[in-house]
DNA sequence: ACAAAGTGTTTTTTT
DNA sequence: AACACTTTGT
């Protein structure tokens, strides 16, 4: 999808519906009920801050919120709603469930990232902007590591009148996101130097990495300066967006960055109804800019009702009272929240191992996990294995243990050639390749996978309108499984390189069209990083497998017991939650930020549905980590040695 | 050649 | 805070 196609949305006319509901008998669909402040926050129609903890359903909110004003007529036809997330999983899932619920009104709710739009406003309209900022060469995109920044703010110091020279010495790690992103670019560049350092110091960071001769080069919070700018020097822009998008939804609105919340109230703080959600005990990402006070400062900028949500679908009655304890200190005004999720008999909900060594630790849980498995119908999915940093190092240990039980680990955040196990589990062109695999391989029973590899298929050779193009799409599919099969069979895992594999997929498919498409609609996506990383992960997987099945469900390790940072667990649930590592080593910054550390700390323990074990070694328990000994005691987790 | 002193990293996303 | 790695000093 084009830039152009998301911003004012374009891709087939939206039929305008016959039937409106009433707004007095409109229900939610879908799920049984909403909590009485999720009604009222529903039906304001103004600016709405919904403040929502773990488990509270913040998505369903939305996507509720999102069919009442559809059906209702609130949002017009043709208008929009247009919903905002960080991160592409999150808008993609709030997408998926609007769909879900209201599909005769889903091409009506834009979700996107809040990159995907201010790039996609940049892309379609930079040249209207205004003369002194227009490019000459286009741009590109790269983030300046911190060695970078740390180099320029040295030449800045340097450079700058005596007058500055003292202020410029900005923290390289928080300049981009907050002395760059919170520079609102003037019409004109500024000329005169005896201005304040913070202009001073944005002004240089723009001639260095834009105003020059030949490519400009920009990062993410260039570009949504870029958009605020353009939406501020054209005010027929800013009327269009308004025109178009009337309400506006921004999720995990905690983690909002100066310049994230500087274009929100530039573009839509008047006329659109704008709905955040968000959570700021589950603040974890202030050291990458994220505005400290975000959700009070939208209340009292945006006039915005604040609505409490106090119910937990997610944990336990005994889990959430934990959570509780840990949520009070963060915020002593803190209600506590509700269960709605029935707590299964048998399980002790909270409690602290303490193990002599990291070996003893990855033997004693695996085994545990193994007993758990066979004596339930739980899965290695329903098992996180959570830490606050450098899960690399678990890695080894519990790989090697749970295997000994025959039960993966996946851990998404590890490298693969060039790229993250993440990235290339979620790149169409691995989605493809292992779609084509598996059909080749089992040729039955595997229909909605057929559906999806011939849907990718008829979009890589732009058939999708085509019905003669699509059945030749259909037979050439057919044709290339039936090679594939023969080549898999002639080629067992044992005696094949991933090499001779992926040359043998790329020669099947057409790689020019796939490589063309792939750099068409994920141009962040280097088609060889990624069949390299396919090569490598398959490299690994093929070792010691001596069926093609086999090979592919540990390629993909769909059913694996995770392990995760807290900071990627965020949004995530699981039925047993391990949080391994409760001791000052990896809780060292804890000293330096407790609210932060604090938040860390809750936003991992609240991922657990059923059960929670923290573990820990004998080390001292002095220091800042003290406080949460001194919480998990007052939550009365209980303390067992495992040796 | 080796020790002391210094530096970077840890938690991350966005086309 | 603690560890890995590099640079500097003798």
């Amino acid at each position: 999808m084009s830039a152009s196609d998301r911003l004012v949305p374009t891709r087939r006319p939206t039929l305008r519906p016959t039937t409106l509901i009433p707004v007095e008998d409109w229900r939610p669909a879908g799920i049984e009920d909403l909590e009485p402040a999720a009604w009222q926050a529903l039906r304001d129609t103004g600016n709405v801050a919904v403040v929502a903890g773990p488990g509270a359903g913040k998505t369903e909110f939305l996507a509720q919120r999102a069919a009442y004003l559809l059906q209702t007529g609130l949002c017009p036809w043709p208008q929009h709603i247009l919903a905002i997330s960080f991160k592409r999983d999150a808008a993609a899932n709030l997408g998926r469930r609007v769909a879900a619920r209201v599909p005769e009104h889903a091409s009506r709710f834009a979700s996107m990232t809040f990159d995907a739009f201010t790039k996609g406003l940049v892309d379609r309209f930079a040249p209207a902007l205004p003369p002194d900022w227009r490019m000459s060469h286009g741009y590109d995109i790269r983030m300046a590591p911190d060695s970078e920044v740390r180099a320029f703010l040295n030449t800045v110091a340097f450079s700058a009148p005596q007058a500055l020279a003292r202020q410029v010495g900005f923290q390289p790690g928080r300049f981009v996101s907050d002395i760059v992103g919170g520079w609102s670019l003037p019409e004109s560049v500024p000329t005169d130097d005896a201005v304040d350092a913070v202009s001073y110091a944005a002004r240089e960071w723009w001639r260095a990495r834009y105003l020059r001769p030949g490519k400009a080069e920009v990062d993410f919070v260039m570009l949504n300066r870029l958009a605020e700018l353009l939406v501020r020097a054209v005010p027929r822009l800013r009327r269009a967006l308004r025109m178009t998008y009337p309400i506006v939804f921004v999720d995990e609105f905690q983690d909002t960055t100066s310049a994230q919340f500087s274009f929100l109230a530039s573009v839509f703080g008047e006329e659109a109804a704008v709905t955040t959600v968000g959570d700021s005990k589950q603040r974890i990402m202030g050291w990458a800019g994220a505005v400290p006070e975000a959700v009070q400062r939208f209340t009292s900028t945006f006039q915005a009702t604040a609505y409490w949500l106090a119910w937990n679908f997610r944990s336990s009655d005994a889990l959430v009272e934990l959570q509780h304890v840990i949520a009070s200190k963060l915020d002593p005004t803190t209600v506590r929240a509700t269960s709605k999720a029935t707590a299964e008999d048998g399980h002790e909900p909270a409690v602290l191992w303490t193990f002599s060594g990291g070996d003893r630790e990855a033997r004693f849980i695996a085994d545990w996990i193994a007993r758990d498995i066979a004596g339930s119908d739980r899965m290695p999915a329903d098992f996180a294995l959570i830490a606050r940093q450098k899960v690399k190092d678990f890695e080894p240990l519990f790989r090697a243990r749970l295997a000994a039980h025959g039960i993966r680990v996946r851990n998404d955040d590890a490298r693969v050639g060039k790229i993250t196990l993440q990235d290339l589990l979620k790149s169409d062109t691995t989605r493809l390749f292992v779609g084509l695999l598996r059909l080749a391989h089992q040729p039955r029973g595997l229909a909605a996978l057929w559906q999806e590899v011939s849907a990718t298929l008829e979009r890589v050779h732009g058939a999708a309108d085509d019905e003669t193009a699509q059945q030749r799409v259909g037979e050439d599919l057919s044709d290339l499984t039936t090679r594939l099969r023969a080549w898999l069979q002639a080629h067992p895992p044992s005696t094949t390189s991933a090499a001779d594999a992926v040359r043998k997929v790329l020669d099947l498919v057409d790689s020019a069209a796939l490589r063309r498409y792939m750099k068409a609609t994920a141009p962040g996506e280097e088609f060889d990083l990624v069949t390299g990383a396919f090569e490598a992960r398959l490299e690994t997987v093929l070792d010691g497998a001596d069926d093609w099945g086999v090979v592919l469900d540990e390629f993909e390790s769909a059913d694996a017991v995770v392990l995760l940072t807290t900071h990627r667990s965020k949004g995530l649930e699981y039925h047993t939650v391990f949080f391994l590592g409760i001791h000052g080593r990896q809780w060292w910054a804890l000293g330096s930020d407790p609210r932060e550390g604090t938040s860390t700390f809750f936003v991992g323990l609240s991922r657990a549905a059923q059960r929670l074990v923290f573990t820990t070694d004998r080390s001292e328990r002095t220091g800042p980590i003290a406080a949460f000994f001194a919480m998990l005691t007052e939550a009365g987790v209980p303390e067992v040695d495992q040796g």
